[in-house]
RNA sequence: GCGGUAUUGGUGAAGUGGUUAACACGCUGGAUUGUGGCUCCAGUAUGCAAGGGUUCGAUUCCCUUAUACCGCC
């Protein structure tokens, strides 16, 4: 058991190139993480992510604190084994909960009241807890609690927010006890250039292990404020330590973010998205259940080498969306995961060869373009 | 052959002599970014079996026809 470690190997602009040392293996960055919020990425198996060329998986305190429960995972030998996922994961504190589940008022100096989303049990989270319970959970990267206010929140809200973030990074970090468990701090502030400086440069006083970028692409914000929060992030951290964007998977947002110095991305959206009918392709996002698709019997990209590209057609697949059958959400799953993996291998590609900028471009190019049909 | 009852969109159906014919499902679009929620949003009958009549006005009342079902010879 080792802590992981991360070397930049190059830059292209402000994107970077870099490895990841893991106690399974070395893995290349930029890269994307799918996320197996109930330690399992939905409808797919640990075989087919490593098919993907997946690396690193997500799973969620929040979730498997209360199902079932962390001194079970512990039991089991740690989440890895207990999913039979051999390979690097991270857990999110449950921070995004605080976002999701509670009300402003429910949130204290001392911690978070929740509901429980299963049965409206009254629930408490505090930093130390949810370090507490990530270190029994045993991923090899774990995360800060913090609030994630959106982004429309008032100035003042978000200010008295980020300070206590701060404060709670700080008990956080202090019972931190797995050593062999990277901690990362995360950069909040909003919109707002001096509150993203002012946090950025106080987590990182505080010597994390690597640092998230969070509280972006969530309450509707803009494109834009989302880059914002980003540039005035970024400059503020350590060169040599990972960044992560929190919570961002459209395939033209990571290429901003790389662009802007990110490392890791985890989104939720191939998988939702999949499981509604939705597919990645290199001309944009399409719906398969779209009447267009009922007599297409080609795959959803040509040159795609997924397991569903290689395999199954768009009639095929619309049909199994159409009458809910798990088997057309997995493929749709499969799609899109191998498509954000494959963009990001590309990506790593173009960094290495001082390309990126004009791989970007292209790639915008083609996918705003969408389909001619 | 004689009576009775029914006939509303793709489906199941509400409904009324008077502005845009309820609701549900389906269908057609859209949404979804550190995953509570096979979820959410929008559109979807210029017409109420067909034809004629009464009426200022009929899907709603009357007549004829068609079709379906139920009785009776």
């Amino acid at each position: 058991m080792t802590k992981i470690k991360y070397k930049l190997l190059k830059e292209d602009g402000g994107a970077r190139y870099g490895e990841v040392e893991t106690k399974y293996g070395t893995y290349e960055t930029p890269m994307f993480m799918p996320v197996g919020t109930r330690a399992t990425v939905k409808t797919l198996s640990p075989e087919e992510l490593k098919k993907m060329n997946c690396s690193v998986v997500l799973a969620n305190t929040y979730h498997l604190w209360l199902r079932p429960g962390e001194d079970l995972i512990k039991k089991a030998g740690g989440l890895q084994k207990f999913m039979n996922y051999n390979g690097p994961m991270l857990t999110d504190s449950g921070g995004y909960q605080v976002f999701s589940l509670a009300k402003p008022k429910d949130i204290s100096e001392e911690g978070v009241k929740f509901k429980s989303h299963i049965d409206g049990a009254n629930l408490f989270l505090t930093p130390e807890k949810s370090i507490e319970i990530q270190n029994k959970l045993g991923a090899d990267i774990i995360m800060s609690f913090d609030e994630c206010p959106p982004a429309s929140a008032e100035y003042d809200y978000i200010k008295n927010s980020i300070e206590r973030t701060l404060r709670w990074a700080k008990r956080g970090k202090n019972v931190h006890k797995n050593k062999d468990q990277a901690l990362f701090g995360i950069v909040q502030g909003g919109p707002y250039e001096d509150l993203r400086k002012f946090s950025a440069t106080e987590t990182v006083k505080l010597d994390f292990d690597g640092y998230s970028i969070g509280g972006v692409a969530n309450d509707g914000e803009s494109k834009e404020d989302m880059y914002k929060a980003i540039d005035y992030s970024t400059p503020y951290l350590p060169k040599d330590k990972l960044r992560y964007l929190m919570g961002v998977g459209e395939p033209i947002d990571i290429l901003e973010g790389v662009e802007r110095g990110v490392d890791i991305f985890d989104c939720v959206l191939p998988t939702r998205i999949a499981r509604h009918g939705n597919a990645f392709t290199r001309k944009g996002r399409i719906n398969i259940k779209n009447l267009k698709y009922k007599e297409d019997f080609s795959p959803i990209e040509e040159n795609c080498d997924c397991y569903a590209c290689k395999n199954y057609t768009k009639a095929y697949i619309r049909h199994l969306i159409s009458v809910n059958e798990t088997f057309g959400q997995r493929l749709l799953s499969i799609h899109n995961i191998r498509f954000l993996i494959k963009l990001t291998e590309e990506i790593r590609e173009s960094i290495k060869n001082e390309k990126f900028l004009e791989y970007k471009n292209k790639f915008i190019k083609e996918y705003n373009n969408g389909d001619d049909d």
